[in-house]
DNA sequence: CTGAAAGCGCTTACAG
DNA sequence: CTGAAAGCGCTTACAG
């Protein structure tokens, strides 16, 4: 079934049907009705591709999700709590403005090309970036393709030094910085002086945010930055596992502990507690991004909630009016961010 | 930049162009180096659309996650733990062997539509169906459209009675009757009799074939169906929290429960533990799917481990392998499911 | 081995 | 208001 038969079956021409199907002004009430009741009788769609190469726009964004140098195996990317939510809100925000969206994963460098790719054939018509990439170089290229993009987490000072200003980049971010601040006072509040951290992957900005919010916190209120305080996270449950256990062999434990996601929080919590540490008592726990499990765990972990949601379905809507605007100038938004305070926290124990 | 282009700068035709792009054996290695290198030099990708219409494969499945009648609101689908791995999963698994994945939520009936829509507008030569559908005519009626389908969680049985045997539908499923057979027998020899259940969705097919099982071992054993120790969870957290409060303040508690999945078991165990009831000393419990969080919660939930990534891996290769042959015959795998005895199960108290 | 040409199924100026 | 025709960018028999 095509629209020539349509035609046929209507008694009018393939031009008619077309203006029919794409809403044209100038078809009479009659005709419409008749071509549109043949095609609901046929049960007629036209077909994609000859609409696209005919002119149409591919209503199709990309969804990437770039995850290199995480662990391989059939685990992969499913671990993480926070880009599980990610794809369905990207598809939820498209499909509601009738876009439809290509998802892929990203695991190593040369999966790059498939995002230019993927432009380039005109598979989409706008792409949505997210995950940790080790050389940001590769988003630096694909931003300058010119195509429009959003970006999640992202350094918004590699725009101007890479002068994108006049490319419709759109860069969604978490107010990281301010967040950690948040926590960490609180943590200074209670009394804790030795407060150690748990980084995240410093090649995400989000990572370098919230470990230059940590350095910081210290400084402002006079307190040295130990290294031996400072445990390499790069945001996996794993490497937190192996560090804190480093940690606890070592001569000396900090009073709270600071960890840049909640994954890395937990499997902290775990670790003190099965080495008969107790949180809050022994040590205080702060995580970042509030995922569901932290409510679960007992005690309740302590955390900076961040919007996921809406960050999304901000960058989704936005780079669908980029789209359809044919915008070319750079766009940022930072969300807020909460400090929701559970049961990981307690004052600094005065008797040791 | 097209293929014209490119034939023009490498000096031959189109054609010549398009063989060296889809590996014709019919072209001089020395004619194919020089088309090779005026592509790369320009960074030609061909046209994505134009090829599907000229007749090549457009290499895409859909996912449809259907989620009707779940909660509504910016949370949606993505509470469920079970269905997070879901897209990653189909992603890998297509991308690995070069095909493209469209992905589709379903909230309402209507949204159905989208389905033989993406089939017939030729967006998607496959699709994999996964979710909870209040209404299975709607499944049915897309089968009998007779397009390459994978349907995870469905009744086999649906198959032979809707005569789909020539439809080329792939059917995936866990042996939910075994497991929760082997769960509860567990159960059993503990010395429990009073055994509940939080149900799971009845239109489901797991939902029912776990709860047939329950219905089974209980009268394998001489035990009475009670109706209320039958709680209707729907696979829901929110429910199960309700349900469970329920049952508390009825007269009498079962001293184990059975629940269809494991965000109602953790469900229920926080709100015994809030009323004082100790787990499993008090109430042995016992989950299924072994989502990650089973094994976080304290005590760790004992559960029926579901081999997820296998089941979706499975579906999706032997779609995409239902599209390349144009197979039109039915096929089905069911895979084995594990108890996995953590420290929710304890023996019946005798005191008591 | 290779080019000219038809065709894929639409959309949209163009002319009437 | 409407049809005939060109064109979108490819692929692939066809003929040589």
């Amino acid at each position: 079934m095509k629209s020539e038969d349509i035609a046929r079956l209507a008694g009018v021409s393939r031009s008619t049907v077309s203006r029919v199907i794409n809403n044209y002004p100038n078809v009479p009430e009659e005709t419409r009705a008749k071509v549109l009741k043949i095609i609901e009788e046929y049960n007629y769609e036209p077909n994609t591709s000859a609409r696209i190469l005919a002119g149409k726009s591919n209503n199709t964004i990309g969804l990437f999700v770039i995850s290199i140098s995480e662990n391989d195996g059939p685990s992969k990317i499913y671990q993480s709590a926070y880009y599980s939510t990610f794809i369905n809100t990207v598809v939820d925000a498209a499909n509601t403005v009738g876009y439809y969206v290509l998802v892929h994963t990203i695991y190593s460098g040369k999966d790059y090309a498939k995002i230019s790719q993927s432009f380039m054939q005109k598979r989409i018509s706008g792409g949505i970036l997210v995950g940790n990439e080790k050389d940001s170089d590769a988003i630096k290229k694909i931003a300058k393709l010119g195509y429009p993009i959003g970006i999640v987490d992202y350094d918004v000072r590699e725009i101007e030094k890479n002068k994108l200003n006049n490319s419709g980049v759109i860069v969604v971010n978490s107010a990281d910085f301010e967040g950690t601040v948040e926590a960490l006072n609180h943590l200074i509040k209670l009394g804790h002086r030795d407060i150690g951290i748990i980084t995240g992957r410093m090649g995400t900005y989000s990572g370098k945010e919230r470990y230059r919010a940590y350095e910081y916190v210290l400084k402002e209120n006079g307190i040295e930055v130990k290294p031996e305080f400072i445990l390499k996270g790069e945001f996996l449950k794993k490497n937190a596992y192996d560090e804190v256990k480093k940690l606890i062999h070592s001569k000396k434990l900090p009073t709270a502990l600071f960890a840049c996601n909640d994954d890395m929080a937990i499997a902290a919590m775990e670790v003190f507690m099965d080495e008969g540490i107790r949180v809050p008592e022994d040590i205080s726990i702060i995580g970042f991004d509030n995922i569901p499990m932290a409510s679960h765990v007992k005690p309740a972990l302590s955390t900076v909630k961040v919007p996921v949601y809406d960050m999304v379905t901000r960058a989704t809507e936005a780079l669908i009016n980029n789209i359809e605007h044919g915008t070319k100038t750079f766009s940022n938004f930072t969300y807020p961010v909460e400090f929701i305070n559970r049961d990981t926290c307690a004052p600094r124990r005065t008797d040791k």
